[in-house]
DNA sequence: GCTTTGTTCCTTTTT
DNA sequence: GGAACAAAGC
């Protein structure tokens, strides 16, 4: 038990040993730290402390079962009794069991992100107000900021500056919204992600009882990265902290990337000031990346001013320098990658799952899914949009979080009339109005209609109840969240809908229903799982993070992702792309927080994912929502020492470029640009690992020889030349208006008629 | 009330 | 390029 420790240098020891009293770890990157924060638990548990007593918050629910894992291993089974998961998991489930005090039900509902935006975009079109100036966006983010720093609709009505600042944005009524939003949350039985961590404040602040209750029983309290922390998250542990002073946070200033949802760095800079006894520990050995990766880290986050003092440094080898690679266009970008993944794999002998592509926004993953799919590499995409945020899969949990509470309006809206029952817009605003006449809940006038309304919706609306009922019905007789969500899936009709419908978007989305159904299969049948009710399972989904994402299993997959949801992890090889002023630093950054710090932690986060190698690349031109933009150079890679870089033209000795793309044994068939090879979203479990053989894949007809339509080439677009237009068809050039990146050129298409275009590369190819 | 067609705005990042 | 919304036609 105790031979684990002999394999920690001094810091960790420490780190892992100290038992009672607050503790911060200062733990750079690759240092260790998930490492520490296992021994520890371990350790605690060795010292005979009960794991029910040891509250662990981890940043994404699948590190806390990674975790859990690591502990069984070392200590046995007990470690599953954890108190473990993101803030979110752990306080919701608190809720369910004491937000009776609060006056919700245990079976509240969990609004996302998309749930909050339609209440909104209601709200204000009920008040009457511009939605052009009142945009939903901007309203939940100014509500959700308030709520991040405890400030309660109250408390924002009656403060000056908040309503000062509102009015100055030309949107005065945001308070009103805001206090219309909350009840409306409230009387719907249902919390957004922020008001979990509020309410969780709420309570701990109103009834002591509980308070004092969690305060006895979480004897122990770890935070993982801290330096994502917002006040209210800091609030909480800092209260059930409070009698037993056990808290122990790990973070690292120079990471802390999470400051636009209410992060504080504060939080970890002055958490000295809350614990004067407090001890701290710096772990400062890098044990992931190569000397030059880390210094090269190092050289760029020392020119942030904000931060703790510490001294990463690394004892591994110097390792190659960090390569830096233009490229022409995003998509030239994405095959450069492409082919250095192929080349390396080849060369040092990797696998898929040793490589990482990270960009600053989801969009970017285009050019890289569409470059790796050509060369059948396998990989994986984490985040943009999510399975669960699929309308074929909304659909059906909007059913089955109206089951669990008829509370639930924005489950309403979505259900009421799908499939389509002839219970449209006007019927609907009918009901929603005379329930506010007669100050009753909806799903009370829905089941009494008849007392209502009478005619054809109103049997229709009949009906609906009454399979809702029949759900319900299902779910006191404690049927299993998987009886029941199949029951819906069938009953309802929408299963048929989308086995009938044969187009290709049909049968993906009837695959996503049938993995969903598969996936609430796995939930009840998991043996962990002790609640298989359709509550736990919704609860379970609604709080998933972007990483908890398991795909189909085969884990031999390049990963794509945001730098976001790169945290905390780690990779031999790792492309950082789009280092373009704009993108990374993002403009909007800039624009709406001016906060050039927090975009170079983020990339000092990118840079220190790699363990061996590093890529940047950079597009000098690249399509923005149709539009073709020019790029500069990144200035975050001018802030990295010189010395640690190597600029070059292509990696891997300039045999790898763009329109050298044939390896051995490997034909590459040239494909119109930007046509994408899979029509229909793929489905979770397919995550593109079921790559069709080259020669099955949709290409240009077979008997014109085709070439890709580089920007390069437009000097090479003559009157006379045949070309095929993605939306067009084919033509014939009959002018070119000038040259360069802005050249026109005049058209007569077959089919459409003359047409005068300016040249966007990706929509056009020459046909020899 | 439903379906088709046209128009607009958009994108940081995530629980 | 595309989702989300509005208008127009059935």
């Amino acid at each position: 038990m105790s031979d684990y420790l002999s394999s920690l240098n001094p810091p960790q020891y420490e780190a892992v040993t100290h038992e009672n009293g607050p503790l911060m770890i200062i733990a750079g990157a690759g240092s260790g730290k998930t490492r520490v924060l296992t021994y520890r638990i371990a350790h605690l548990m060795g010292q005979g402390v009960d794991p029910f007593n040891i509250l662990s918050l981890t940043f994404t629910n699948k590190a806390a079962e990674e975790m859990r894992h690591r502990i069984e291993k070392i200590i046995g089974s007990e470690a599953k009794n954890l108190w473990m998961g993101t803030f979110h998991s752990v306080f919701a489930k608190i809720l369910r069991i004491e937000g009776h005090r609060l006056g919700y039900t245990s079976n509240f509902t969990i609004y996302d992100t998309d749930d909050s935006k339609s209440l909104i975009k209601t709200i204000v079109k009920e008040f009457g107000l511009d939605d052009k100036t009142y945009k939903p966006n901007f309203i939940l983010n100014r509500i959700s900021g308030a709520k991040n720093n405890l400030i309660s609709w109250q408390a924002y009505n009656e403060n000056p500056i908040f309503l000062a600042e509102d009015t100055g944005a030309q949107m005065p009524e945001i308070g009103r919204i805001f206090k219309t939003y909350s009840m409306r949350c409230f009387s719907a039985n249902a919390m957004d992600f922020d008001d979990l961590l509020f309410n969780t404040n709420v309570l701990f602040r109103d009834h002591l009882d509980v308070l004092n209750k969690y305060q006895h029983k979480f004897k122990h309290v770890m935070v993982d990265e801290f330096q994502d922390t917002n006040i209210s998250q800091y609030l909480i542990t800092k209260k059930l902290s409070a009698v037993n002073q056990n808290i122990c946070v790990v973070g690292d200033d120079a990471q802390s990337i999470y400051a636009f949802r209410g992060a504080n760095i504060q939080n970890i800079l002055n958490f000295r000031k809350d614990y004067p006894d407090l001890n701290v520990v710096k772990l400062e050995q890098n044990y992931r990346s190569t000397k030059n990766i880390v210094n090269a880290a190092n050289s760029l986050i020392a020119k942030n001013k904000n931060q703790l003092e510490k001294k990463v440094f690394s004892d591994n080898e110097e390792g190659e320098k960090i390569e830096v690679v233009k490229a022409h266009s995003d998509n030239e970008e994405g095959r450069i990658v492409a082919n250095a993944i192929f080349e390396s794999k080849v060369r040092d002998g990797l696998k898929n799952q040793d490589f990482a592509i990270l960009y600053r926004t989801n969009a970017q993953s285009r050019a890289f899914e569409e470059a790796l799919r050509k060369i059948n590499i396998k990989y994986r995409i984490i985040g943009g949009l999510s399975f669960y945020q699929r309308k074929e899969i909304k659909d059906i949990l909007g059913y089955l979080r109206f089951t669990v509470n008829q509370q639930d309006e924005e489950a309403f809206k979505r259900i009421i009339n799908l499939p389509k029952r002839g219970i449209g817009d006007t019927t609907v605003a009918k009901i929603i109005v005379t329930a506010s006449e007669h100050q009753k809940p909806i799903w009370e006038i829905v089941s009494n209609i008849k007392m209502y309304f009478d005619g054809k919706a109103a049997n229709s609306i009949e009906n609906f109840v009454n399979l809702i009922k029949s759900y319900k019905i299902m779910m006191e007789e404690e049927k299993d969240a998987h009886t029941i969500a199949m029951q819906v899936a069938k009953s309802t009709g929408l299963m048929h809908e989308l086995y009938i419908d044969k187009t290709v978007e049909g049968k993906a989305r009837y695959d996503n229903l049938e993995e969903l159904l598969n996936s609430i299969k796995q939930f009840t049948d998991n043996p962990e799982v002790e609640d298989k009710s359709l509550g736990a399972f919704l609860q379970s989904v609604s709080l998933l993070t972007t990483a908890d994402d398991e795909g189909d299993g085969d884990p031999d997959k390049v990963t794509l992702m945001t730098i976001h949801g790169a945290k905390g992890l780690e990779f031999k090889n790792v492309f950082v792309v789009g280092m373009e002023e704009n993108l990374f630093p993002s403009q909007m950054m800039l624009k709406n927080r001016d906060d050039l710090e927090e975009e170079r932690r983020l990339f000092y986060v990118a840079i220190t994912r790699a363990e061996k190698r590093l890529t940047l690349t950079y597009a000098e031109q690249r399509y923005n929502w149709g539009k073709l933009n020019f790029c500069e150079k990144s200035r975050f890679i001018e802030e990295i020492d010189p010395s640690y870089l190597k600029e070059m033209e292509k990696p891997g000795g300039g045999n790898f470029g763009a329109d050298s793309f044939d390896f051995q044994g490997f034909q590459r068939r040239v494909m119109p640009a930007s046509k994408p090879v899979q029509t229909s979203p793929p489905t979770r479990s397919q995550t593109i690992a079921n790559l069709k053989p080259v020669s099955q894949v949709k290409t240009a007809p077979q008997h014109v020889p085709t070439v890709d339509f580089q920007p390069s080439d437009t000097k090479n677009l003559k009157a006379g030349d045949k070309v095929e237009h993605q939306k067009f068809g084919f033509g014939t050039v009959k002018k070119m208006d000038n040259l360069g990146p802005t050249a026109k050129a005049v058209i007569e298409f077959e089919n459409e008629g003359e047409k005068t275009l300016l040249l966007s590369f990706a929509k056009l190819r020459i046909v020899e």
